[in-house]
Order: structure tokens, then sequence, then C-alpha cells
DNA sequence: CTTGAATCTGACATTGATGTCAACTTCTAC
DNA sequence: GTAGAAGTTGACATCAATGTCAGATTCAAG
């Protein structure tokens, strides 16, 4: 498939797709005049980025991670270095960190919308 | 306390609580030659808003959200407006996805050093 | 062949919290 | 009062993914 439908199905921009390729993170085939060509794997492959960036892995760590990670054949391509694994730990702590004030942000959230609409619902006591 | 004092106990930069202040975040007294002059509450109001930036809140919706948090006497000092609940709704509903996202993310970082660590140990069947 | 849609590259802009530096002022301890 | 630490404002830089635009090329269908 060609970059449009690939954006199409992954809800990612052309742009951030071209911009992917640049970070070492997605090969694609070439057309004899120098249109990209994806395969079916490209689609996972995307969301996979994308679900990384979203936990605040920078492209490099995608890059270093995303050969590591099982395939659709269930195996790996490489296995993370010692280095790698060092990095890959310490990003799993600020997850957990992350997640941990997600989960309080969120509850603050809650108490506010809850006392909000207990107000303008009216007072039941 | 004076800014030094509250970045040291915060961790926040000095530069980051003069910034929450143009942003109408975080209030200060002045002493008569101009120093910010900061009271106990200031700690953790601080670190509130660290936490409501930690979970991508822009400082507009923090700064529309403070008041609305339950204070140190355990209640708030206004109620959120039903435009202000829509949004915050919005923003709960975004906090949830970012958490689902990270837990899938910490569940690959998991897999990846697992698989790195079984393999260094050397193969145990 | 032609035409319009799609794609290509490259450059520049954006965002928003924070870093950093400069020049000046205030505070504090002696 | 003086020295040095700490604070003040203002300006400019940064980062990294993404938006956007321009000009040129390719693709696909008639």
């Amino acid at each position: 498939m060609r970059i449009g439908e690939l954006a199409r199905r992954t809800g990612v921009s052309e742009r951030s797709l071209r911009y992917y390729e640049t970070q070492g993170l997605l090969r694609a085939q070439r057309t004899p005049g120098g249109h990209r060509d994806y395969g079916e794997w490209a689609v996972d492959r995307v969301v996979r980025i994308q679900t990384l960036y979203a936990a605040g892995l920078n492209s490099e760590k995608i890059a270093q991670l995303l050969p590591c990670m099982k395939d659709e054949d269930g195996r790996p391509n490489e296995v993370a270095t010692p280095k790698l694994v060092d990095e890959l730990t310490a990003e799993r702590a600020r997850i957990n960190r992350m997640i941990t004030d997600l989960i309080r942000s969120r509850d603050v959230l809650d108490e506010v919308i809850d006392t909000a609409s207990a107000v303008t619902s009216g007072p039941h006591a």
C-alpha cells in the first residue's frame, strides 16, 4: 500500500510516516518512480510506534526497541543488549511513575467533576 | 519562604515557579523590595501543579481547575462550571487512554527485558 | 497523451514548559 | 556600609514530533 492508505488506516499523518522513516523506525520499498510501498506489516508497526511515542519514548529508544519486540512470527529479530536493558528498565520505572501520577490526576478530576455535578443537580440533603 | 527554598523543597526550578506565576497558577506576597514570599501552602500547590502538568493538562486548564480542588480546609473555593466539567471529562478520557497505553508499553518493555535476561543468564532448558 | 490525484523532497513554523544568560536590585551577616 | 548570596525582569534558546507550504515528479484512468 502507499503512504496515503497507511496514513488513513493508522490515523497517523503522512508527514509523521515520512519522519518515522528518517528516524529508522519504518522502512518502505520504493516503486520505480520513488513512491513508498508498504506491506501489511506496516500497519502494526506504525501502531506500535505510536504506542511507544505515547509512553514518552523518543525515536532513538524506539528504534533500538523495535527489533527486540516479538514480530508476527512470535519471535524477536534481536535481543536487547545489557545497556539497552538498563535503559529500558529506567524507562519502565518512569512509566510506572507516570501511571501513578495519572491515576492521582484522574482522581482529582473525578472529585472536581463529582462535586460540580452534585451542586448543579441540587443538594439532596 | 522565598523562591529558592520553595524550589529546593519542591524540586521545581525557580524559572518554573516564576512561570507558574505568569500563568496565574501560583501567587506570592512580595517583600518591600519586591522579592516573592511564599507561605507553607505553596509547597502543596506546586506539587499539585506538577502532577497536573505531568498528566498532560496545560496551564490554562490547571488555572481553572486549581480553585475547584479541595484546599487544606477540605473544601473547594469554587465549583466547576458546566463548561469546565465538560472539558475535564474529556481530559479524564484522555488520561484513561494514556494509562491504557502506558500499561501496554510497560508490558512490551517487560517482555523485551525478560527475554534479554533469560538469554544473558543462559538458557535453562 | 492528458489530466488530476497522489506522492516526493526540502524548508520553515509551531508548541509550551523549561534552561540559560545578562544586567540590575535586594537581602543578610559581618 | 560592604560584600556576597539570592532575587528580579526580560530576552533568547531548546527540544522533538508534527503541521504546512511550495515546486517538482509520478501514478492511474480516460
